[in-house]
DNA sequence: GAACCTCCTGACCACATGGTAGAGGTTCGG
DNA sequence: CCGAACCTCTACCATGTGGTCAGGAGGTTC
């Protein structure tokens, strides 16, 4: 529907110039951080206004409304993703090791920025609308996976097992490690580098033990 | 939608009178279902009221405020989730027996009432006010299990790990499950039966690795 | 200097929200 | 029959919400 206009801005191709955020891009990185932590029902444009130290009609000027507040968001954060996913893959590395590279980067990811996996949470929610969104962006990289899962199967280097349960069982992991702060706190532990290390080591093992043959 | 009737079907007690439910009871129960899957700022009062056929103030009336209701829907909650808990618990078998037949009372519990362990998550919220509420009701809990985990460990019977955090990963995993259905069909997979009780013999794997020595 | 553009803002609006006040209505003991 | 506690309702309110409108500041073009 009401296509933004890409303001002239798409200039920002190849030089990585730490050049001032703009006021739109400012606004995006601000309601990414609070749709993945406070939600997006939990956020007030006002707030996100105040927060900004802009006025709200600046936010609805660059965005049409909060929904597509929202849509712009989650395609930022979906490239983002991607992005992160797409590195870790160049490598044209085949069984095990491909993986364990996966997920180092994806826990690096949930460890630098817990409020892009909590986007993915919150998006994920049952009903929401922009899941579909979501997931038109995602499914290619998810089907990519899984056929090299599949493919590393049947060439014998893994072994079978439904390769969507376990790329759901690895999310569910990694998603937990960025949103469970508050649990993990509750359990008695702070969260450290070293607990997220430990909980990386476990997600490895278990794809180990559901992946490789031994 | 309908159905919010529970069957009361509590295998072992004796026959309740399966009274109609009280006003109250119902708001709480219609509340706890709301906040689980729409989440606590996306349940309105007013549609609540509605979707009860009763009036907004009825609400105000059993609860003084939103947040009171949420508290109340915290408290039960987490009674039930402790009953299903101590319930697995009680039997005196030790080892790997005792926990298999806890992960399996748990799953039961994501598949008949997933907006149970969608509260869960929503209270977990980074900041939430009543996540400290929560973990006051299921600190004695997890303080349990993981005493237990920790002799079973002290006696040969488990291997060590970190009990904490074994705990934590099979938390990400339930919740998962019971709350992941739109990522579940992003991947292209209709949540079934099956899918689940492969995710539950996942769990049951990883944790037997993590925990069970060879 | 005028016309035009982009970016931003203050003033304002319709409406949904959580919450209050008060008026019945029902039930039950005295 | 009376009152009292309990429950539910209609009517209303203050505030916060997403969103509209008109316009201003700064720059560029002719």
């Amino acid at each position: 529907m009401a296509a933004i206009v890409d303001p002239a801005g798409s200039a920002a191709s190849d030089s990585p110039a730490p050049a001032a955020p703009s006021t739109k891009e400012r606004i995006l990185h601000a309601a990414l951080e609070s749709f993945g932590t406070t939600g997006f029902d939990g956020t007030s444009l006002d707030d996100l206004a105040r927060h900004l130290g802009i006025a709200k009609q600046t936010i609805l000027y660059h965005y049409a409304s909060k929904d597509a507040l929202l849509a712009a968001v989650v395609d930022h954060a979906a490239a983002e993703l991607t992005a992160t996913l797409e590195e870790a893959l160049r490598s044209e590395e085949l069984g095990w090791g491909r993986i364990e590279r996966l997920v180092r980067s994806v826990f690096r990811l949930a460890l630098r920025r817990p409020e892009l996996l909590g986007l993915l949470r919150e998006v994920s929610r049952p009903g929401s609308a922009s899941a579909a969104r979501l997931s038109d962006h995602l499914e290619p990289l998810v089907e990519r996976a899984r056929l090299f899962l599949e493919a590393e199967m049947a060439a014998g280097h893994l072994r079978s097992s439904d390769a969507r349960l376990v790329l759901l069982s690895a999310y569910s992991t990694v998603v937990g490690v960025a949103t469970e702060v508050e649990v993990l706190k509750a359990v008695g532990i702070e969260p450290t580098l070293r607990t997220t290390a430990v909980r990386r080591r476990e997600l490895l093992r278990f794809l180990r033990s559901a992946l490789v043959a031994d």
